[in-house]
DNA sequence: GCGATCAGTT
DNA sequence: CACAACTGATCGC
């Protein structure tokens, strides 16, 4: 497609129309408050939640699409000057709540954007989304494919989000005397915790801030911010570690689950590649983790345990909000692409979707270069003006010795509440929490709910 | 004071 | 080269 016409979550001048798949931080790095430049696409789901996220934003510039309806926009070519039209529709990518894909055609052919996405067999919302993107595709091909290609590698496996949450449920019933949280992000994950508050008929605490999220996207009954009223608190994920663990624990006994897609591994390791044999052999390598829920696998999930016991308090379990190769897999084969390029491009592990896949699509990988210049798909992290970040990316983190020893220097952060957003273990045993109303003020204080 | 960018955390 | 998702500090305006 032509240049300056479009943009799927990156927000660099020079486009006529703007689409946001989701509302996560790494869809949004670059839209602001101030954003003026053109209207913006997104769910309805997503439109409720943008004022939350950005206070001031000038509403009249959000544009809802409803799922399933073919929408037209009418734009201008910037070379010949004349008018283009662009029908887009809205899919439900089941991934965080509002989360859609984008499909696009027009007289430069049909492209399809999946965002984040989920595609999960057997579950009814993903048959709908299935049906409704046969419905629009009927005859077309879908030229370019952009793809959520964040586990797009064979080693990433794990089992359905219904699967997963019932382990969590019964992680938490085999420890009923024990306090429970887990870390989540700002969005998604929620299916999660509605399944514990079902299964076991509890409430769920969480951070004032992500309960004025939870009252916007209608959960009025199960959340609360009383630690009173329940063992179990989501907490945030930046706020999870050990050390976290390790302090809570000198209060009442407490454990700690991670819900994630990205296996554990054990120990930190050197280089790339070496990933893989780093997962491979810590399957094998360590003690079974000891789930008395049963059933730990689907068959999906081949030989690769889904449950983890990877500290004497932390499990971790792939619950994730991205497909798994598999589901990967069976969406290109649905769509069948006659190109594709992958949405995330960070890492040299998921390598692009046509290492694995090409031979499913019609003909021939885009050009990588050709592609890059001019991109207006993916997440915007990535986009133009790349930035060069010195960090190493390390899987094995968790568990380094180095951070928990640096952090364990530092001091607990048992006092101090420095910002207004930051949930630390203070918050959780409720030390300093009643005489500090400012922990909770700032922008974010006006809630929408 | 705001937003963009950088650096650092889990 | 490159985990994803997020926060806090810093800098330019």
């Amino acid at each position: 497609m032509e240049k300056g016409l479009i943009s799927v979550d990156r927000w660099a001048e020079g486009s006529q129309a703007y689409f946001l798949t989701n509302l996560r931080t790494d869809h949004t790095q670059g839209l602001s408050s101030t954003w003026a430049m053109a209207p913006i696409f997104c769910s309805r789901v997503t439109a409720k939640l943008f004022p939350f996220k950005f206070p001031n934003f000038n509403l009249s510039l959000l544009r809802v699409l409803d799922l399933g309806s073919w929408h037209s926009l009418s734009l201008i070519s910037p070379s010949t000057g004349s008018k283009v039209t662009v029908q887009v529709m809205a899919i439900d990518a089941y991934h965080c709540p509002g989360a859609v894909m984008f499909l696009f055609r027009g007289e430069f052919g049909c492209m399809l954007n999946t965002g984040d996405f989920r595609w999960e067999k057997n579950c009814e919302r993903a048959k709908l989304a299935k049906e409704m993107l046969l419905n629009a595709l009927k005859d077309d091909a879908v030229d370019v494919l952009y793809l959520d290609n964040t586990y797009c590698n064979p080693t990433f496996q794990f089992p359905t989000r219904e699967v997963a949450a019932k382990q969590v449920a019964d992680i938490i019933s085999s420890h009923p005397d024990h306090d429970i949280v887990i870390g989540i992000d700002t969005l998604g994950k929620e299916d999660l915790l509605l399944h514990i508050s079902n299964a076991l008929n509890v409430k769920i605490w969480v951070w004032p801030e992500r309960l004025q999220t939870m009252h916007l996207l209608g959960f009025h009954d199960i959340f609360t911010t009383d630690t009173s009223l329940t063992r179990v608190r989501a907490i945030p994920h930046y706020s999870f570690s050990i050390n976290t663990l390790e302090g809570l624990n000198r209060m009442h006994p407490t454990i700690g689950i991670i819900p994630s897609g990205l296996p554990w591994v054990v120990k930190p390791f050197e280089g790339n590649c070496k990933l893989f044999d780093s997962l491979l052999t810590s399957g094998h390598n360590r003690s079974k983790m000891s789930s008395k829920g049963g059933k730990q696998n689907d068959k999906s999930n081949g030989n690769l345990e889904s449950v983890k016991r990877f500290h004497k308090y932390v499990y971790s379990v792939q619950y994730s909000d991205h497909s798994s190769y598999l589901e990967i897999e069976e969406f290109i084969k649905l769509v069948q692409p006659t190109s594709m390029k992958g949405i995330v491009s960070s890492s040299s592990c998921n390598v692009d979707p046509f290492y694995y896949f090409g031979r499913i699509c019609g003909i021939n990988q885009p050009s990588q270069k050709l592609d890059n210049e001019h991109q207006t798909f993916g997440r915007g992290v990535y986009s133009g003006i790349e930035k060069k970040r010195k960090r190493v990316g390390r899987l094995g983190f968790y568990l380094s010795r180095v951070t928990v020893m640096r952090r364990g220097r530092k001091g607990d952060g048992l006092v101090e509440m420095p910002s207004a957003t930051y949930i630390n273990i203070a918050v959780l045993l409720k030390i300093g929490l009643e005489g500090d109303r400012n922990v909770y003020r700032k922008e974010n204080a006006r809630a929408l709910d």
